[in-house]
DNA sequence: TTGTAAGCGTTATCAT
DNA sequence: ATGATAACGCTTACAA
């Protein structure tokens, strides 16, 4: 019984077919069924029927492939993001997705931590399967590497340190953020007002900083080294610098995040400890990512379209596609609002 | 100025280097550099490093699309997931990836709300890029459609409700968690137990609420369909039920909400209403995504590996797709477990 | 309006 | 160990 015929139980796996059999069915040539389907030329109405008829019975499906190798293109993008950890990154492959699905673009997902080579490998492994790849490198580094890397395949950067002049790229205001929420702080009267720092290397953390330790030299308030927290952008990071900002003496009155997540992360920690926030302490965080509204208290946050990021860098991508994008802005700045909620007022 | 040749400001898109060219380069065949870059015969030493040298000068990626023409693979997987919003989807994705790029796959993504013409669009899109396809489709009738939809190429469902014998399918244990769940409530003393629903046609949902409910019959306590909230596993939904709840009269003294992101909205509905949390009400979700230990007070939750979810859908899309994977099993059911923390004590 | 055939870039088969 | 060359499935001149 285990050997009879492969095809003996299941009459599963009819080879796909191709466009020669759909011509065969519909009795014309390849070439027709091409221009039926694709509306690329001249089909007499009834003969353009009797393809869609044979394509639909057979379940013919054109291999992309194959297609890609004549027309160049692959109707597909890519996207290369640093991690797929938190509700940022879901925000926004959420926008990414819906701008591609729009113009009809498949989208090729990869992931890469920071190391050179995994990065460099994962675009190799795109290339030529995209026709246009948006990148996410907040790495120092690895920005520069892709600014040389152009052959002719267009990219987008999102939030990347990328130099080069003519490279696109869209970023959102970091500096301004953290400038205008610390001010903030500043002004409700906190004399000292701790960070949760981002990654060292992570270009949006060193713009966040610097905009926070710039409101604070505009606020007349000294700038000290142990209110400066290290952090990864993780739940964990902003819990160990809330335990660690309590050890202070005397502790902060004010701690400002440099993403939500780390916000989060340290509310967490005040709470277990039995700090009133935001009587004792103020929070405030950065992304305001979609759940922050819902924490307890609602947290004070930099609103970032974060999908909306995703969008336009897509649609940056397709315009740089579809033809040369002369006038087109190369480098866009998205604006921050400040969005105060209850855990600093 | 405008009009100079094209190529005169920026040496860009200088033609991607092809397999000919490399052949050139190395003065050899083409056959000799697809051997000597694929380690698929016989080569000398010096005639390999002198191809290798040649295609990294010419930066020498082979394309994709002519590749899988010959060799029928396309090294990629389609993933279709219902939609993407939240950090439940960005775990799976997280998950899918992990697995994938261990066996050195790449992801072509989609996403399709639950219209059955989006979803076969989005399918057919893929069809023929893909050696294979992960399926997300808690609505009912997508599952129903692609049981049918076999041609080959193998396909995995997670939380599908999925009837057909041979499909491969991966689920989670939602009718014992949400049994477990409402079980611990009843220990605890509640008699008036809230759910808040998912979407009617959503199978987990449909799950979900068949354990609470036997959860309630096997404790004694009548069931009753104002306690039966709607919501779709949105924030939002969980925030306007939360309030309706707390209409009631009596108000229960225990919600249980079909996912965390619902539970969320709920807390924060009931601290806008200064009501204590477990205090007056008790609350607990399902799905413990990352961020439930983090808001306040902890959320209770029925864990479900979520990660974990995505990343054994592909390891069995994966053993499907290397060989005819007989022994291995075809129907894998994760469990979950309770975890209780402060706002269900 | 339709058909024939060349060619896209790669791998695989067969000589050499 | 290497080289010609025939596929793979499709689009697109060009011919009819």
């Amino acid at each position: 019984m285990s050997t009879r015929s492969p095809r003996s139980r299941h009459p599963e796996a009819p080879r796909q077919a191709t466009i020669r059999d759909v011509a065969r069915a519909a009795r014309v040539s390849v070439a027709t069924v091409s221009r039926a389907l694709n509306d690329s030329g001249p089909v007499r109405d009834d003969t353009r029927r009797r393809v869609r008829d044979a394509a639909d019975n057979l379940r013919f499906t054109p291999h992309g492939g194959a297609r890609s190798l004549i027309t160049s293109r692959t109707n597909t993008l890519g996207v290369l993001l640093p991690d797929l950890y938190g509700e940022f990154f879901s925000e926004i492959i959420r926008g990414i997705d819906r701008s591609a699905q729009r113009a009809g673009y498949q989208l090729l997902l990869s992931s890469a931590r920071n190391a050179h080579d995994e990065v460099h490998g994962a675009f190799r492994a795109m290339y030529g399967r995209v026709d246009g790849l948006v990148l996410m490198a907040p790495d120092v580094e690895l920005a520069e590497l892709f600014a040389q890397h152009r052959d002719g395949t267009p990219i987008v950067f999102i939030n990347s340190p990328v130099t080069s002049e003519d490279a696109r790229v869209i970023t959102i205001d970091n500096h301004g953020g953290a400038y205008q929420m610390v001010k903030h702080l500043v002004r409700k009267g906190h004399q000292r007002i701790a960070i949760i720092r981002g990654a060292e290397s992570n270009h949006d953390a060193a713009e966040r900083l610097r905009g926070y330790r710039d409101a604070l030299d505009d606020g007349g308030l000294p700038r000290d080294p142990r209110l400066e927290f290290h952090g990864d952008f993780t739940e964990t990071a902003g819990y160990r610098a809330g335990r660690a900002a309590l050890k202070l003496q005397p502790h902060p009155t004010a701690i400002f995040a440099a993403n939500d997540a780390m916000a989060i992360g340290a509310l967490s920690a005040l709470r277990e400890e039995g700090v009133a926030v935001p009587g004792a302490i103020a929070v405030a965080g950065f992304d305001d990512i979609p759940i922050a509204r819902y924490v307890s208290p609602p947290l004070s946050s930099v609103h970032v379209p974060i999908a909306q990021l995703g969008e336009r860098a897509m649609d940056l991508l397709l315009g740089a596609i579809v033809g040369p994008d002369h006038g087109a802005a190369r480098r866009v700045v998205l604006p921050t609002t400040l969005v105060i909620r209850k855990s600093s007022p």
